[in-house]
RNA sequence: UCCUUCUUAGCUCAGCUGGUUAGAGCACAUGACUGUUAAUCAUGGGGUCCCUGGUUCGAGCCCAGGAGAGGGAGCCA
């Protein structure tokens, strides 16, 4: 007999029918009440056993963490926590799991010590929610775009291009790091590499984006990648998931209207889908807050705030409009800055953009057209001479979620840009090819996909929002 | 990388001014009970006080160095 999903067992109406169920026992109470989860749903079922009729020596398997098959009768339930449970009739130990070893046990862990053993806390509520969640995301990312008619790319993960400047680079090399390959001049030569030249793992999949759509349109990437900066914060991972769009003929506002309604599609799906691990998520932040004072907990739940981002249009401000908002605020003007506002051309500190965010505005806001100087060479450059087309979204709690622009589309303006930037031409002479032949306006950008999933999951530390997270001197399981 | 806080039982933590045998709650084990909901009650086992060195009659506590973790900043998505 096939088993049935915990989910769909909580949803069916009892009528004594005989059920296989299959899971990971929570708790076992009363050597009769089996908490039974099965990753379906963050509820349990509730096993009702015989125990004055079973050997105990199968009752003292039942621990917390152990692996069951139950078949038994699916009844309304007798007691009140539940509205069915199952009586069993049959219960095989699958997979035991010794309870003076099994490190989550029935009480609240923090998430600290959850993260230490990440291999296990996929067994844990908060850790359920949280990857169905993201679950839900990732599908529902793929079902915005291709409902767009968007193209779903693969750009490579190992590249020889280092000239895109986003960030410090993994080396991949079959090399015997202690005893490389000499040339005459005593350097490395990667001529006898894997690849024949040096080679990474990739900052960002835009370049090759571009020239996928430069043929098909409309494109997105949605994979991995890898930065190997030394961030030690709750924002940044060593390896993490982007999704970058890309679109022939458009401009910034075709950009920002795309992120905003991608943003809004999959919040929206994953609260339809994942009501009741968002409401229980939203609980846990609520709860989490108690412990704070007054002034730093959230004006709105996790669920309100998830609501007001659908029903609100992001602000949309230039990087001009954004340094006058700071210059005039109080809190430049009462110097509550640790970093003060007083001239344009400097680069947004987080605490300015927090202040905008959460304090200004109160809800997302998206900054364009920002200083060229502090921008990298791909974007289109306005007639001021002095800004480029490029947005950032920012969101309360995560700062930049989304960064993006319209593209530089002429040759000329482009490989200016980048001989003042010190960027070599010949080594993105395969990129200029887009400029050379047929270009034409396109505009892209790139979304962090864990700071979506903090952002919708209310998390606070994007090592909980991911698996396996590597970050600087941690690469475990 | 910088600033800052922390590291004591499986987990969360307390540990006074440096003083004798280092504690609690939960978890776990044993027993009782048996329609429980983090069940309850009783009993019990469990410690490299992060590591190394130093000061001292004496260090969990003071000093130096190191490791790991949390928070903030920078870099960014």
């Amino acid at each position: 007999m096939q088993r049935t999903r915990i989910k769909q067992l909580l949803a069916t109406t009892p009528t004594n029918q005989t059920i296989v169920v299959k899971g990971w026992v929570r708790t076992f109470r009363n050597n009769q009440f089996i908490a039974l989860n099965d990753g379906s749903t963050n509820n349990n079922i509730q096993i009702v056993v015989d125990f004055a009729n079973t050997p105990e020596a199968l009752l003292k398997r039942i621990t917390t963490g152990a692996c069951i098959s139950v078949t038994g009768t699916l009844i309304a339930s007798q007691g009140k926590g539940q509205s069915v449970e199952v009586v069993a009739t049959a219960l095989d130990i699958l997979g035991d799991s010794d309870a003076e070893k099994f490190p989550l046990q029935p009480k609240k862990h923090s998430l600290e010590f959850l993260r230490e053993i990440a291999h296990l806390r996929f067994r844990t509520n908060t850790f359920g929610a949280i990857f169905r969640v993201r679950n839900a995301l990732a599908f529902a990312v793929h079902q915005f775009f291709q409902q767009k008619n968007f193209v779903y790319m693969h750009t490579p993960i190992i590249t020889s291009n280092d000239a895109e400047g986003a960030g410090e680079m993994f080396h991949v090399t079959n090399f015997d790091i202690k005893n490389p390959p000499l040339d005459e001049h005593g350097a490395i030569d990667y001529k006898q590499d894997f690849f024949g030249k040096p080679t990474n793992l990739t900052v960002s999949g835009q370049l090759e984006g571009e020239l996928a759509a430069m043929a098909f349109g409309d494109i997105y990437t949605f994979g991995p990648t890898f930065r190997a900066e030394n961030s030690n914060t709750t924002r940044h991972l060593a390896e993490f998931w982007m999704i970058e769009p890309e679109m022939a003929f458009a401009d910034l506002n075709d950009n920002m209207d795309l992120a905003e309604d991608m943003l809004k599609y999959v919040i929206k799906y994953a609260l339809d889908t994942c009501t009741e691990d968002i409401e229980f998520l939203s609980n846990r932040l609520l709860e989490e807050e108690k412990q704070k004072p007054q002034n730093e907990r959230s004006e709105l739940t996790l669920l309100e705030k998830l609501n007001f981002c659908l029903t609100n249009n992001f602000e949309r401000i230039t990087y001009t409009q954004a340094i006058d908002i700071l210059k005039e605020s109080p809190h430049n003007k009462k110097k509550k800055f640790q970093y003060l506002v007083n001239e344009w051309g400097v680069d947004l500190q987080s605490e300015h953009e927090r202040y905008l965010v959460e304090k200004h505005f109160k809800k997302p806001v998206i900054l364009t057209d920002y200083p060229k100087n502090i921008k990298a060479f791909y974007m289109r450059q306005n007639d001021d001479g002095t800004t480029v087309r490029a947005m950032d979204i920012l969101f309360p709690g995560i700062g930049e979620i989304v960064g993006g622009s319209q593209r530089e589309e002429r040759y000329d303006l482009l490989t200016k840009r980048m001989t003042e930037m010190n960027i070599p031409l010949h080594e993105l002479d395969w990129y200029l090819d887009t400029r050379r032949f047929g270009t034409c306006p396109h505009a892209g950008f790139g979304l962090g996909f864990e700071r979506l999933v903090l952002f919708v999951s209310g998390m606070t530390n994007i090592r909980d929002v991911i698996p396996f997270p590597r970050t600087p001197k941690n690469c475990e399981f």
